[in-house]
DNA sequence: TGTTGATTGAATCGTTCGTTTGACAGCTGG
DNA sequence: CCAGCTGTCAAACGAACGATTCAATCAACA
């Protein structure tokens, strides 16, 4: 994977830092150019004179966000690997290894939370489908090293039964992630708990929950750690 | 709510259905009406003199899919409650009815089982975020309905709680609807059951599973009906 | 200070977009 | 027979799009 060299300031990042926001707001097919370098107050020219063309400029956009996010995931699920030297992953930690470092980047982000998470969201839903190269194959990778740590830790399921269960936490992650505020709307009286990571927390009870489905609890009690729910 | 008279034949018929097969195929604002007249063998001006506008057009478009699938799951869900008396409905029966009119108006639908799918998600991935008005209230109201009967059948987890685990419930439908093809593709060897029925079988005993996450069983098992397991 | 290469700026390219116009055909009821 | 409505058509509208041109400007170094 060629490491792409990210500016930390310049006229390259002040284009970057604006297609980014613009991006999270309206979404990529909806923001032109023009945009972009009215934000970054720069001339229209310049996007394609230090990127190439638009569709380079929002590569270079997308992979700012989700390479640290990526490179995240990798490094936390090497560590439960390593903490655990071995032996199979507890099935929360995991999944918690997924998105936990949507949470973790969202405060270095220049961004409002709500808005990377929109972001993200928005990349993350377009897998297979309008993803840069590089982009999908860092994905792929990853998917394939966390289902086999998941596999790892539910060998009783079908490898492909798991792949799809998998497939419907990815989805669930995505929806969150571009609805946060959906469901606190239609819940009557005061509005409870809607920090992300407390809803990251939640989704990965729902999530461990569904990837054991079948599964029955042998020595310890099927539910997951308590000190998860802290909120 | 008022109702839509849809066009059985005629000019507006088939713009809509070359409407239909481009958004399905290309997504929403990848389609000019210009692709759309082409398709429908029409001029231009059809699409501004039938609907007055393209987003009336695209309102029409989504109206026609949505509809009849909201409607199935209404009548599915009452035919439930009918059935169960006013005793709390079994979780996956309720589920079921969330996932089962989507298959069944595919069929249905002129479009192929693929491309209904993903326009189908593709419709469901724009919730409260460019939804006609129209829709977007039916869709409201469907939720509720929904809510209540997942509450009452599992009484035990906090209204809060359910409302953002039937959350990431739809996130993993609408990722299945959109990239059904996706994980499939990492199963070494034959590929295994991939027909929509089958995964909305393993996506009702995913999502079951976790909105019962912490919920002791009681009497009967907690696995689901083995039945349902038909593929 | 003069020269060179990198960057910016205003203007414009050709294309595509959604929408509108006005002429024209087909039919219907008087 | 013709006035009136409905639908279709080619043509054109103005606006916006991504991209490009080329001169002006800047910074660094000889």
């Amino acid at each position: 994977m060629r490491q792409m060299i990210l500016p930390e300031s310049g006229p390259k990042r002040k284009l970057l830092d604006a297609a980014e926001r613009l991006f999270a707001e309206r979404g990529m097919d909806a923001v032109s150019i023009r945009d972009v370098t009215d934000v970054a107050k720069a001339n229209v020219a310049a996007v394609n004179y230090h990127f190439g063309s638009r569709e380079a400029m929002m590569s270079w956009v997308m992979a700012r966000v989700v390479g640290p996010i990526h490179e995240e995931r990798l490094a936390r699920l090497d560590g439960l690997e390593r903490k655990w030297s071995g032996k199979a992953v507890p099935l929360e930690e995991i999944i918690d290894a997924i998105a936990g470092p949507v949470v973790g980047q969202a405060s270095k982000s220049g961004l409002s939370e709500s808005l990377f998470y929109k972001l993200v969201g928005r990349i993350f839903a377009q897998r297979a489908d309008g993803l840069p190269q590089e982009i999908e194959a860092q994905l792929v990778h990853e998917d394939d090293r966390f289902k086999r740590a998941v596999a790892k830790a539910l060998p009783m399921v079908a490898e492909d039964e798991l792949a799809w269960r998998m497939h419907f936490m990815r989805g669930g992650l995505i929806h969150l992630l571009t609805h946060q505020g959906l469901p606190q709307r239609q819940v009557r009286g005061r509005s409870v708990e809607t920090s992300m990571a407390g809803l990251v927390s939640r989704w990965v009870q729902f999530s461990a929950a569904g990837l054991r489905e079948g599964v029955e609890p042998l020595t310890a009690p099927k539910k997951g750690p308590q000190e998860l729910f802290d909120f």
